[in-house]
DNA sequence: AGCAAATTAGCACGATCGTGCTTTTCTCGT
DNA sequence: ACGAGAAAAGCACGATCGTGCTAATTTGCT
């Protein structure tokens, strides 16, 4: 008699509307912020009702997480590994990140919430969040990695340091869109992944790969110390 | 009996303790995190004993925020300020900004923090939280603005970019310094703001690229604001 | 339909939360 | 040195926290 076009048994889909209702609530309040008593008022369940799902507070948080890496990484991640390869995945990234802000795809900003919440309170779920922001940033530096090998980007381009750039060029975002309201803040956002792109580009881009005969570094983006 | 050189009566003494003792916690746990009790406890005060200083938890909150303020203007920004115009300016501010991470001056780490937590908690610490950001982001700006004044910057860099994106390279290093423990966060950092420079720099007024004590700029004596 | 199993509500618990009083203790100007 | 006023502690309150256990309800299979 059920309408949801699911194989999972009852349990299975409270725990899911459960996490999803937490995610959105976290986005807010923070994982600390989350409470059980208001967690299930907003969900619609008494408090020991939802504390049957999720076994304590902290196997809450954890699973919170979980869910909001997994809403990030089908709605962000796992499309923008299907463009091509280089600069279009970058900008897929980029487009699709953005695209956090009004989609309702708030596992995006969760995880960035919460990284600075808990990057100071040891525990299983800064274990977790840590591991999670460490693949992140990998798999970031990967997509880099492979515009390098396509020779779209110079070879002395350090992926690690790109991934971070851009990280922080997305901190800056959510910074100036979500605390300061600016509505400028994602053509920044593209203003400066443009730029970290531009320096990276191959100085004979363009399609095709031509022979790599001679790199010339009229500017090196990087050391001085 | 007190050893204490101050003008200040008991009370102000206390109370500045206790918010600076406030800063440190509120650094690990978030602005939310607070609490009376706890802080009572660890200032070594009794909890109705504390609650005469701060009224309010919300003015507490308020007060902390002031604190962490003061104590970043007064470790990163004025002393950079003091800095001659342009580069070296830059240079000066974060240089003293990534120091917040070990020298104790912990307010501004938790600037930083708060801003993410309260991103989406309407109220007046929001509000005063929303300012203080608004106010640095000029800040930085104004500092940029001073480079472009000066000819060491292009005319076509905008001050507001460039903030943002400096800002960015900062958030990025909290993450991975603070989240990730990555000891190279610091040299990362420091690359992302030479590339950012370099990127800004003007063509000619191509002087010493980092020399700060010979290369003397037209006017040192005054700074603005 | 009927029944076992899974799911949810009811209720209670100790702890701690923010916030008020009242009382004791301390400070410091005279 | 003392006395007025400031500072701190003691204590109490209702609310809510996380967490259990037990009873009622609902689900899903035969």
């Amino acid at each position: 008699m059920d309408a949801g076009a699911s194989e999972e048994s009852k349990g299975q889909r409270t725990r899911a509307a459960i996490l999803e209702r937490a995610v959105e609530v976290a986005c807010r309040v923070g994982l600390g912020g989350l409470t059980v008593g208001q967690l299930a008022a907003e969900a619609g369940l008494s408090k020991s009702g939802l504390y049957a799902h999720v076994r304590s507070k902290e196997a809450l948080q954890l699973a919170v997480l979980e869910t909001a890496a997994e809403q990030f990484a089908a709605a962000v991640v796992r499309p923008a590994l299907q463009a091509p390869r280089g600069e279009p995945r970058v900008h897929a990234l980029v487009d699709r990140w953005l695209a956090c802000g009004r989609t309702f795809a708030p596992g995006g900003v969760l995880i960035v919430k919460a990284s600075v919440e808990l990057d100071d309170q040891e525990g299983a779920v800064r274990d977790l969040l840590e591991e999670q922001h460490r693949e992140l940033v990998r798999t970031i530096a990967r997509i880099v990695a492979g515009g390098v090998a396509d020779g779209q980007f110079r070879v002395d381009v350090a992926p690690d340091q790109f991934a971070a750039d851009l990280y922080g060029v997305m901190l800056a975002y959510y910074h100036a869109h979500r605390l300061l309201r600016d509505p400028r803040a994602e053509a920044r956002a593209r203003t400066a992944v443009a730029a970290l792109l531009a320096a990276a580009r191959s100085p004979h881009h363009q399609g095709a790969v031509r022979a790599p005969d001679e790199d010339a570094p009229s500017r090196a983006p990087h050391d001085e110390e």
